[in-house]
DNA sequence: GGCAACATGTAACTTGTTACATGATTCC
DNA sequence: GGAATCATGTAACAAGTTACATGTTGCC
């Protein structure tokens, strides 16, 4: 399972608490993998045990104290080590396509609605893409840690855009369609 | 949840028992929501309880023989119903990407080896999708209940297209870095 | 005889979601 | 006083995976 992996990953970026975390997934690696926070801090028990991960509870001022977890030179082993297996085939599901799949069956103006809100979504989120290109990623030479995540972060602009010319054409079909 | 509706869904299709199911999620659906089979079978269970779905025995001569599921009126109006709900956001999770973001700390033969099983794998599924697409929805005048099937599919190839675009750019990097 | 495809299931486990629970601080 | 953000968790449940289990028929 790759939580567990990807957690670390985060952590190879910098120390982080479970609260981090969570929002780390939601607005930068939650691309390619997401989990809600009662996921983030059962796995980061388990990361403890098994020595892969080591916290630390840092006092705050002005703000709830909170637990930093690093990754250990076993954690970063581990990672490496998982590197080499085989990778599982991407998942992908959205219910959207099931309606689309049974639009004869479905409420067709609630179908239209949805796909407005899934490119606006789309919209946002390719939006927000941009900005940590351009923060990030600006000019032509990219150090080597930074390489991977920009082509992964090229891949989300691309699936983005793709979502976007879909909705905006299956809307125009539908509009034909429906006159 | 969606495997239900999307059982739901396969069957305004055609009936079918639990193996045909899961065969049709194997080749067909399976692009926008999977499942294995215990997971049909149980839900299969469920569905019929809510009776949402029936069940005949069907006997055949030289197979097995089969329990034949079919959607029920009690079935079809659910399926309506739910179509109404608002949708979720699409889930998206891939470990190849998750290997990218950390690329200084993983193996990086293995990633390229990895890379380019993900763009054949893409390959195959693009060349299959264009099998369906020229078997089903070969002329110009798609029929209403195909249209969203059409759609759907139309998808699925931009999307393979988008890997297999994204896989051999990123090998190209990746060469020209290590050289 | 062995393998592949057909066909249906169970048991045990892991993963993921939702709702609940608590409590601090800051801003309006 | 109330809402938002920060911060960490638990409990119960739903969804998903893996391994096991069984038995048929057809083909080589």
């Amino acid at each position: 399972m790759a939580l567990s992996e990807t957690i670390l990953v985060c952590l190879t970026e910098r120390p982080m608490s479970g609260y981090d975390l969570a929002k780390f997934f939601d607005t930068s690696v939650g691309f390619f993998w997401n989990a809600s926070h009662p996921q983030i801090y059962r796995e980061l028990k388990k990361l403890e045990q098994r020595g892969h991960v080591a916290s630390h509870r840092e006092i705050q001022t002005g703000k709830p104290n909170k637990i930093v977890y690093e990754i250990t030179s076993d954690g970063r082993s581990a990672l490496y080590d998982w590197s080499k297996e085989a990778v599982s085939e991407p998942v992908f599901k959205d219910d959207l396509l099931v309606r689309l799949q049974a639009i004869e069956h479905v409420d067709k103006a609630a179908l239209r609605v949805q796909i407005i809100q899934r490119l606006a979504s789309a919209r946002q989120r390719l939006d927000q893409y941009h900005h940590i290109r351009d923060r990030r990623f600006s000019e032509g030479a990219v150090e080597a840690p930074n390489l991977g995540k920009m082509m992964g972060l090229e891949l989300g602009i691309e699936y983005e855009n793709g979502w976007i010319n879909w909705c905006e054409s299956v809307l125009k079909r539908i509009e034909h369609f429906e006159a």
